[in-house]
DNA sequence: AATGGTTTGAAAAAAAGTTACAATAGCATT
DNA sequence: AATGCTATTGTAACTTTTTTTCAAACCATT
């Protein structure tokens, strides 16, 4: 219960926080929301919620684990709900549509190349684009 | 010549495009600068070009396929001249140094993953973020 | 050198995100 | 359940980055 992850997260209960969360745990299809989305889906059911809340309760969110920012390429910043499992994104240029995959040769190597220039790894980000098969066939 | 390269491009010869251009070729060492970054130079070397120009001619190279254009974490848009060679970036969370690399085995598997999900890949963005060896020692 | 479409500078506007501040809402305590 | 303290919220103003508008200047061509 969303009560409950709030609290684990060492935040508040507050009726904008039970909210979001909610939001962001119906979705299965998109996962990846903007603050203006969740803004968007808040007016839709009727919340009286600012969109400034919005940015600061995903920013707490993200601090506190429970989400995770993303700045694809151009867009906006969307943000995701942790599922636990790290993961990397492919996302359509037509559609927007986004994949997730893993893959643990890339992760390998990562840190290896990390090593080799004499870096300390602490994140990652790999996006890949390109034409999901729904927009390569109606094109 | 800046001139020609330009021409090649099918922009017309200016001179805030000839600056810019000259400006972005001389950077053997930072070689990611941001449109302020760019604009600061030019006031430096007393050129009266404004920021919207910067904007405006960085956007138009990149179009033309003379620089690339890069979203590093959170920060701004960086452009970087395109010296024919593609290759990913791992950039210093604390003093923001940027290096460059390639690896085969990972653009390899990158074309495996697009196709295991149906996407034909048009592009992607690999950036390792962490700490690099003198700020790991300063630290 | 004259012509005509492009490009430029300055300033205003747009877009995304943040911040100030007074009012309100959690929550621990009585 | 009422109290009081602190965190949180909404509104609106603000910042920062980038884009657009528009008249003036510029580049290539005749």
């Amino acid at each position: 219960m969303e009560t409950q992850d709030l609290r684990n997260a060492g935040l508040k209960v507050t009726l904008p926080r039970i909210k979001i969360l909610e939001i962001l745990e119906k979705q299965e299809e998109v996962r990846h929301l903007t603050a203006e989305q969740v803004y968007k889906i808040l007016l839709s059911e009727n919340e009286e919620i600012g969109l400034a809340t919005v940015y600061r309760v995903l920013t707490q969110f993200e601090a506190a684990g429970l989400v995770t920012r993303h700045h694809f390429e151009g867009g906006n910043s969307v943000f995701e709900l942790n599922r636990g499992d790290h993961h990397d994104h492919i996302v359509c240029v037509k559609c927007g549509r986004v994949d997730e995959f893993t893959d643990a040769g890339i992760e390998k190597r990562q840190k290896e190349i990390a090593k080799e220039h004499g870096y300390e790894l602490t994140d990652h980000s790999l996006c890949l684009y390109g034409l999901c098969s729904a927009c390569k066939s109606s094109s």
